[in-house]
DNA sequence: AGATAGTCCTGTGGGC
DNA sequence: TGCCCACAGGACTATC
C-alpha cells in the first residue's frame, strides 16, 4: 500500500525520466482508471497529447505534473494517485506491456530516446486525472484542484508540533483515526500510522482531546523518523503490488517493528529483559497492531 | 462533527 | 483438484 515514502520514491524516479519531456502518444488501455477525470478520455487524451511536464511535486500520497502553460491559459496538472496497487514504471518503447498497464505516455525530448511512463493498477483504486492549479501552502506553491482539501503531509516544515498539537486536541476521535485522516494530516496510512504509534508508545484507541503536547511532539517526530527511514530503504514492499519506476521493491518491510508483526515479540520489550507478543485487533475495516505493554489501552478509548 | 456504510476492484485464500 | 465466496483496503459520498 504506497503511503507517503512510496509515492515519495516514484516522486523521485518520474522527475528523473519525466521533467521536461513531452508526451507524443498518449494511450488509454483502461478508461477505469481516468474515473476522475471530468471530461472523459476523449478530453483527457486530447489535452494530454502535445503537453510538456514540468518537475512532479508532491502532497501526501497525491502525486502531480503541472503541464507548461501557454499565456492566457490557467495552469492545469497530470494527478496521479497510486490508490492500493498503483504503480509507475518507465520503460523503453518496445517493452512488453504488463498485464495491469492502465495508461501509457510516450515522453520524448530532443536528442534523446523516447521513453514510456506507465500507469499500472491491479485494483483500479487508484487513477490519472487532468485538473487545475490551485494556489497552496505547499512549497511549490500550488496544487491540483482535486487534492484541494488534503492538510500538509508530515514531512512538510509547515507542519510543527505546536499545529499538529493544536489539531489534535481540537478533535473528538481516536489517535489512529486522526493519523489516518488526510483532512488532518496527510501522507499516512496504516502502515507508517501502526509503527509511529508503537515508536511513540501510544495506543490507537487514544482520545485526541487527551493528548498532551509532549506526546504530540513524539509522535510527530515519530511519523518523520520512521517516514524518513522509509524513504532510505526505497519504501515498503510487502508484495510485488509496489515497486519504483524500475520495477524494483523496497525493503522497508524488514525494518518494521510492529505493523504486520502480529504474534512476534516486541523488540523494545526484548530489549527490556520482558517477553509481550504484538497483537492485531479489527480497526476501521481493517487491522491495527500494537504492543499490549508498551501501548497500553487507554481506560476511555475512542475507537 | 464524528461515525458508519456503501462504492469502486481483483487476487488470494479458506472452506468444503 | 476445483469451485465459491468472503475479504482487504484509500478515498470519496451519502446518511445518521
Amino acid at each position: 500500500m504506497p503511503e507517503l515514502p512510496e509515492v515519495e520514491v516514484v516522486r523521485r524516479g518520474v522527475a528523473q525520466w519525466a521533467t521536461g519531456r513531452r508526451v507524443e502518444v498518449t494511450q488509454v488501455h483502461d478508461e477505469r482508471s481516468l474515473r476522475r477525470h471530468v471530461g472523459g478520455t476523449e478530453d483527457f487524451v486530447e489535452r494530454l497529447t502535445g503537453a510538456v511536464l514540468l518537475a512532479p511535486q508532491r502532497r501526501g500520497k497525491f502525486l502531480w505534473l503541472p503541464l507548461e502553460s501557454t499565456p492566457g491559459v490557467s495552469a492545469s496538472c497530470l494527478a496521479i494517485h497510486l490508490g492500493m496497487s498503483g504503480q509507475v514504471l518507465i520503460n523503453e518503447p518496445g517493452d512488453p506491456r504488463p498485464k495491469h498497464a492502465k495508461v501509457t505516455l510516450t515522453l520524448v525530448t530532443p536528442g534523446q530516446a523516447a521513453r514510456e511512463m506507465r500507469f499500472i493498477d491491479q485494483r483500479i483504486f487508484g487513477g490519472m486525472h487532468l485538473t487545475q492549479l490551485a494556489p497552496s501552502s505547499h512549497p511549490c506553491g500550488s496544487i491540483p484542484a482535486t487534492a484541494a482539501h488534503i492538510a500538509p503531509d508530515a514531512l512538510e516544515p509547515v507542519l510543527d508540533a505546536e499545529g499538529f498539537y493544536a489539531l489534535l486536541r481540537a478533535r473528538r476521535t481516536g489517535i489512529k483515526r486522526a493519523l489516518l485522516d488526510q483532512q488532518l494530516i496527510s501522507g499516512v496510512g496504516n502502515i507508517y500510522a501502526d509503527e509511529a504509534l508503537w515508536q511513540a508508545q501510544l495506543h490507537y484507541a487514544r482520545p485526541t482531546e487527551t493528548m498532551t503536547r509532549r506526546e504530540a511532539r513524539r509522535l510527530l517526530e515519530a511519523l518523520r523518523v520512521v517516514m524518513d527511514a522509509a524513504l532510505q530503504a526505497g519504501g515498503t514492499s510487502f508484495d510485488a503490488l509496489y515497486v519504483n519506476v524500475n520495477g524494483a521493491s523496497g525493503y522497508f518491510d524488514r525494518s518494521l517493528q510492529c505493523y504486520g508483526q502480529a504474534g512476534r515479540p516486541c523488540s523494545r520489550c526484548e530489549t527490556a529483559g520482558r517477553t509481550t507478543v504484538i497483537r492485531r485487533e479489527p480497526f476501521m475495516g481493517r487491522s491495527a497492531y500494537f504492543c499490549p505493554r508498551c501501548q497500553p489501552r487507554p481506560r476511555r478509548g475512542r475507537w
